[in-house]
Formats: C-alpha cells, structure tokens, sequence
DNA sequence: GAAAGGATCCGCT
DNA sequence: GCGGATCCTTTCA
C-alpha cells in the first residue's frame, strides 16, 4: 500500500491510526504515543480562514510535514492528511539516538525527552527547515503500526476553539503522554 | 502536586 | 496590537 494512502483519508482516523507508528528524523526519534487532529472545517485549526504563507505547507500533499513556531519559542510538527488537515505529533516513546536526545534536551529525565510538542521538536532536531518535506522519504521515517491497538481519546490540549471534539488520541498505558487522558 | 508567571516571536486584524 | 496546538521555574499547599 502506497503510504501516501494511508494519509489522504479522514484527519481523525489517520490521527487515531497513527498511534504506536515509528517516526525517526535523521535516524533519531521513537515510536508515536499520542496526536491530535486539526480539520479544514475547524476553528482550531491553523488552516481554518485559508491558505497564508505560514500554514501553505498544511495544503501540500498527505505525507507532508507541517512545522511551526509557536509561543515565539517552541516549535511543533504536523504531518498533513488531506488538504487543509494534519495531525500533530504530541509525544514520542525515544527509541533511537537517545544520547543525542539527552543533549539537545539539556539533561532532562528521559521520561519528558519527547513528552509534548515543543520537546517532541527540540529532542528530534525539527524546526522550520524541515517544513514541507515528505516523511516518506528521507531524512524522515515513518513506518505505520503492525498492531492495531484501541487507542485513548480526549479532547485537544492548549485550544480555545471547538474544545470539545475529541480528537486526542494516545497510547494506552504508556508512560510517554504529555498529560492524562 | 497544582497553579501561576515569564520567556519571546510572528502572523493576522 | 493581540494572543497563541508550549515549556520551565517558582511558589504555595
């Protein structure tokens, strides 16, 4: 099955699929233990009044990444579904390059090395550099679960808008997760 | 533990 | 000018 498939359906499945996926930038990175959906239609979405300079890349092609700064510090990484919608990655299980990791996050216990999207992006290197390239294809790895597992659902982290739809998913059990669900 | 505040930038109105 | 898909530290219970 051609990757780019599994993308360009519904945001929220995709979101919810794409619990327990591996993602590794450069070769470092883990497996995916919890993401939100953003849709065209919704108003927490950056996408949500159209296409501008910043959000362009969320109306590329499903397999996309999607990065942007937020809170004039951070940074948090999307991969794009279909137009307009993309998933954010939330939290990663570190699996591989933790040294590096451990440097870049100056020294924190692992446990929070990729627990939330700004320190998902600050552990793997990401920054707007990467923004619109594919994870298909290198430097980026993105290889789907083998295993599906009945993931957690929520409601969305940090948002005002359309704050009851429930389109946090997560790992369950794991010990990765930026909060409980 | 929970809550609060500061850091710091840029897109959009 | 406003405020945000956040994180870290400090302060209090």
């Amino acid at each position: 099955v051609n990757q780019a498939d599994f993308f360009n359906r519904d945001v929220a499945d995709v979101a919810r699929d794409m619990i327990g996926a591996t993602f590794l930038y450069e070769g470092i990175g883990g497996r995916i233990v919890e993401t939100e959906a953003y849709a065209p239609d919704d108003p927490a979405s950056h996408s949500f009044a159209g296409k501008t300079l910043r959000n362009a890349a969320m109306f590329g092609s499903p397999g996309d990444v999607y990065v942007y700064r937020i809170y004039g510090m951070h940074f948090c990484a999307n991969i794009v579904c279909r137009p307009g919608s993309a998933v954010l990655l939330r939290a990663l299980e570190p699996l591989v390059g933790l040294a590096i990791m451990r440097a870049r996050r100056g020294g924190v216990v692992d446990k929070l090395l990729c627990t939330g999207p700004g320190r998902l992006c600050s552990a793997l290197g990401l920054d707007l550099g990467v923004n619109a390239l594919s994870v298909s294809t290198a430097p980026f790895e993105f290889i789907r679960p083998h295993e599906h597992c009945e993931p957690l659902v929520g409601p969305r982290i940090g948002i005002t808008k359309a704050a009851d739809k429930p389109w946090r998913f997560g790992l369950k059990g794991s010990a990765f997760l930026s909060r409980r669900f």
